[in-house]
DNA sequence: TTTGCTGCAAATTATTTGCATAGTA
DNA sequence: TACTATGCAAATAATTTGCAGCAAA
């Protein structure tokens, strides 16, 4: 891993901000000091070294952030702004979104990524083979 | 609401299927008698009227089911296949996970869509300059 | 010096849209 | 018949990629 200004500046945007940020904003507040394809390709270096860790919303856009802590948030569909939520339960999260944060919840959506059966144990022949 | 051939044959499949089926996945079901862009028109339809809902996953694909129960799911990042899970804490989705399913969760995301406070309280504004 | 990073331009791909025609109520 | 849905082709937009030059180690 070379340390370049590019990755500097990027990580540092990330370890000042705890909201995810999608590559447009991330140019913004770079002020377009870098091409856009220098920050997706280095967003995707820093969630190949899980650095980073990134989530898709609606929108379809790949928002990031850094890979410490929970993974849970509140994203307004209007504004697309995230909150952090820090508790940990399905219903005590509803309402606590509802009460404290005052955030109307439209819809939730909890997913688990992975390997399912077949893939984890096909997995020494497909990593060869991918 | 027109009942055509095509939203028939589409509502069919999601009733007949508990998985989430993207666009490309449907036409295939369908074997190709309807033109794509027919399929997303008619599946964007369904889901202004609340007869489906959609998810993104980190693969940036929209996938939809119907508005039927719960939305959680394991999604197999290699083969791309979901599974339902019918539990309702995190805690206890895990271990589901891991042992009814042997699923190797890799990651997971809950996130609520809704509107945050501010855009909740400036609703009527938005909604007639949107 | 060497290899990996960057900028630029072009490619990619899921989805959307304009328009003329066909199909439903 | 009146209006909506469909097919086709072209547009859109986030992201990726090839390539030549530049910068870390």
């Amino acid at each position: 891993m070379r340390m370049t200004k590019a990755r500097r500046d990027i990580l540092k945007i990330f370890n000042e901000n705890d909201k995810p940020l999608n590559a447009e904003q991330l140019s913004k507040i770079l002020e377009e000091d870098y091409d856009l394809s220098t920050i997706y390709r280095n967003l995707n270096f820093f969630e190949e070294q899980a650095i980073l860790r990134s989530i898709v919303f609606s929108d379809k856009i790949k928002y990031y952030f850094t890979s410490k802590g929970h993974y849970h948030f509140v994203y307004c569909t209007k504004c697309k702004k995230f909150q952090k939520i820090n508790k940990c339960f399905e219903e005590e999260f509803k309402k606590h979104i509802n009460k404290k944060l005052d955030f109307e919840v439209k819809s939730h959506t909890l997913y688990f990524e992975g390997l399912c059966h077949d893939c984890k144990n096909r997995r020494d022949y497909d990593e060869a083979n991918d």
